[in-house]
DNA sequence: CTCCAGGTCCAGA
DNA sequence: TCTGGACATGGA
């Protein structure tokens, strides 16, 4: 299948680290799944090669390729730190909620390579990236064996609640940010930067600003002279500041910030 | 060997 | 509300 989009960048939406199903192969060439059916993604130019069972609409919902990135443009614009050219097309993916939930909790104080290695992992003691009610099934010594180490337990609980619990995932859906920012944080070993990733990746809050430690650096240098000031503080900054385009800009400066784009 | 990674949890002030 | 240390694991 072919697909054609005017502003769409794929290998900096897939290594930005937002999924961890995918890896890359040759030059462009990736391979992974998305909402459950492996794929094999090509971009030449403006035109995106696509292997695998999905639909059209599947891909435009998944890569977010409705929406009009110019105002995120136009907010870059302004700001000190200049977003390098060769990041434009970088779109948020909107992820099944699940595996968001999922992936974010094995991603705390944990770094991309091994995420990926324990996705793989997991995709291959299941045959696939393992529903709640899978995981729910197994048991934390499985868990530890696919790496996840201390985290196991948080992801097996969480697994329980939810599969014991389906609605909840829809309820989180419909909240609005702050009311589904505190349900996300309820889950164990989700803490507030967890919690953002998981409301903006997996359930497509645009307004959420994960502050991880990278995001962190590079906001203290370009908005708080080097200084110390917490987490938090850099959260609500950005939150006021950016409003529904906070996350969109994070992505284009976690991005830059992980690649070393900036001194 | 130590340090770090898309942090969170818990205890103590 | 804020701070310090523990926590599995593997690569640098």
């Amino acid at each position: 299948m072919l697909l054609k989009h005017p502003d769409f960048n794929l290998s900096a939406t897939l290594e930005s680290g937002q999924v961890f199903g995918f890896s890359r192969h040759l030059a462009d060439f990736f391979q992974g799944t998305i909402y459950g059916h492996p794929v094999k993604l090509k971009q030449v130019g403006s035109r995106i090669e696509v292997e695998g069972k999905i639909s059209k609409g599947q891909l435009w919902d998944y890569f977010d390729l409705a929406r009009d990135l110019e105002p995120i443009y136009s907010a870059l614009k302004t700001e000190k730190f200049k977003i390098p050219p060769s990041l434009k097309g970088l779109r948020l993916i909107r992820q099944d909620s699940w595996e968001a939930l999922a992936c974010f909790i094995i991603s705390s104080n944990n770094n991309v390579k091994r995420i990926q290695g324990i996705w793989q992992n997991l995709a291959r003691y299941f045959g696939s990236f393992p529903s709640a009610a899978q995981v729910s099934r197994t048991h934390e010594r499985i868990l530890r064996q696919c790496g996840l180490g201390y985290r196991a337990p948080f992801l097996l609980k969480t697994a329980c609640f939810i599969s014991a619990n389906p609605v909840c995932l829809e309820v989180i859906r419909q909240a609005p940010y702050e009311e589904a920012r505190e349900r996300v944080k309820g889950f164990p070993g989700i803490g507030p930067k967890v919690a953002d990733c998981v409301l903006l990746y997996g359930f497509h809050k645009m307004e959420a600003f994960p502050v991880d430690v990278w995001i962190a650096r590079f906001m203290r240098k370009y908005y708080f002279r080097n200084r110390r000031v917490s987490e938090a503080k850099i959260h609500y900054f950005a939150r006021k500041k950016w409003a529904k385009n906070a996350g969109y800009i994070q992505q284009y400066f976690f991005h830059a910030a992980r690649k070393g784009m900036y001194t």
